[in-house]
DNA sequence: ATATGTTCTACTCAGGTCGAGATTAACTCA
DNA sequence: TGAGTTAATCTCGACCTGAGTAGAACATAT
């Protein structure tokens, strides 16, 4: 049988061919108490029972067919008992991150992954809602994560299937996109101050920023943010001025970039 | 029936689950005559018979279980009559470019294909050789894409499926790459000139540089290009001194980047 | 109330990079 | 031989960056 044959046929009838299972999975990344997180479930059966992996199912492909970044929105939208079209809900920025689809990845069969990235201010605790056996927000630090994308030997949360791999790819994405778009936005509430988004940076990139530098160059950069006028009640918890509020403004892209420090380190 | 229970029966008999089909689909882009190609064919049945499609095929899934990428250089090989292995093809860069899974993209049923990128220098015909009916390389202004994704009215060759917007993706990845890694050396021979690599940059970027400044950066960048020492046996073809020859050095990475002018119109 | 430390915002300064143009030398073609 | 073309280098001003400083506003402890 050539290609040619076996395509047609698969293209009338796809259980004439090899079986592939499509699953979308979801990188979530919130931070909570100035510290970069991500959602994870914990697998109550096999295979890697017990083990804590990224919110994920299967895509519905006939019945109820979705697209997939809605079926990714569905799959947050379960574990954190958000409801789907709530506001809280509509302020989260989904985009897709990568297919992983390496024989052997699943135990059980063939299983190609969508994976999509999430980015949202904090939301609510998933524990009330869910139907997963175990849900939570992790800190990103405690999975010990190396460069390579493995976990370290020794880690409590080990990361079933390829998912470290993953969510290490997420991470690098969500670093680099923090530099050129205003994605940061998406982390903070409606309103915010130049402090708050500068946390924001700093929880991701994981380093601390200059604070002067920032300033400038976030209200240097057209579009990123628009002054409310307004200021915050009081001043910060340790003493200081009162910050002055902003909101997100209308760029797509920072022109010019906020490029994090110390990329000294050329990848070779 | 509960997601749960759907889940559990479809990671053990995925033909209880919706059937779901997955291909691979690839951009390839190389350069001839100083202009940018892309690698179509041309589609011999229905849906969409007579049109241009990207080259793509079916994933196996058990029998010859086979990776994503390497699904992706399989069917480029197929496609322009490359051997698999061979030194040619072991010079092409290949990257994972997106998923595309909007249901209906595909008449006959639920299609998701994984869309690759694939760099190369020029590349042989691939009328000899290819189990497609037509296949060959297309320059990319003739398709008349618009910023969108979307093809002009009225352009003679009407791309297939969702093609369109794939490619156009494709396009923007292959232009964005350019600015931050040294890419452009995949569409080189093994040893170039600095003016060569020159005319890549103008050829997938469609405008012309500053040969003054493009020098200046190209030699500035550490590890973007290292020097052979020999030049050229001839001047260019209307004059002018020999230019030295270099080879790709071993940055992953350009930094300083080299961005492209023009983009004040930053999108809002 | 006063003192002390913290934080936000603004400013300055040296060094580097960028775009645009000019210049010199090398080469082809008529 | 002369004209035109091109590679490679240099110059110059505008702009951006990181680092440091300074002042004003604020919380907290004494």
């Amino acid at each position: 049988m050539t290609d040619d044959e076996r395509d047609f046929l698969a293209g009338y009838d796809p259980r004439a061919y090899d079986p592939v299972a499509v699953t979308v999975d979801v990188v979530a990344l919130t931070i909570r108490d100035g510290e970069l997180h991500v959602l994870l479930v914990r697998r109550g059966g096999p295979p890697h029972a017990g083990r804590w992996a990224l919110p994920g199912g299967f895509v519905r492909g006939v019945r109820d067919a979705e697209d997939l970044p809605a079926a990714a929105a569905r799959e947050l939208a379960e574990e954190t008992g958000l409801q789907a079209g709530t506001e809280a809900l509509g302020r989260v920025h989904i985009e897709q991150l990568g297919t992983y689809g390496a024989p052997g990845r699943d135990p059980r069969m063939r299983v190609i992954s969508v994976a999509y990235l999430a980015f949202a201010p904090r939301l609510p605790d998933p524990t009330a809602g869910s139907d997963a056996a175990d849900a939570g927000w992790c800190p990103v630090r405690a999975l010990g994560l190396t460069a390579s994308g493995a976990q370290r030997p020794g880690t409590t949360r080990e990361l079933a299937f390829d998912h470290a791999q993953i969510l290490s790819d997420g991470l690098e994405r969500a670093r680099s996109k923090l530099e050129y778009t205003p994605l940061a936005t998406a982390f903070c509430a409606a309103e915010f101050t130049v402090p708050e988004l500068r946390a924001v940076y700093e929880a991701v990139w994981g380093e601390e920023l200059h604070a002067g530098n920032f300033h400038r160059k976030v209200l240097s950069v057209p579009g990123f943010v628009e002054s409310t006028g307004a200021s915050t009640d009081q001043g910060g918890r340790r003493g200081g001025p009162r910050a002055r509020l902003y909101r997100a403004g209308d760029a797509r892209l920072l022109h010019p970039a906020l490029l994090r420090p110390g990329r000294e380190e050329e990848v070779r």
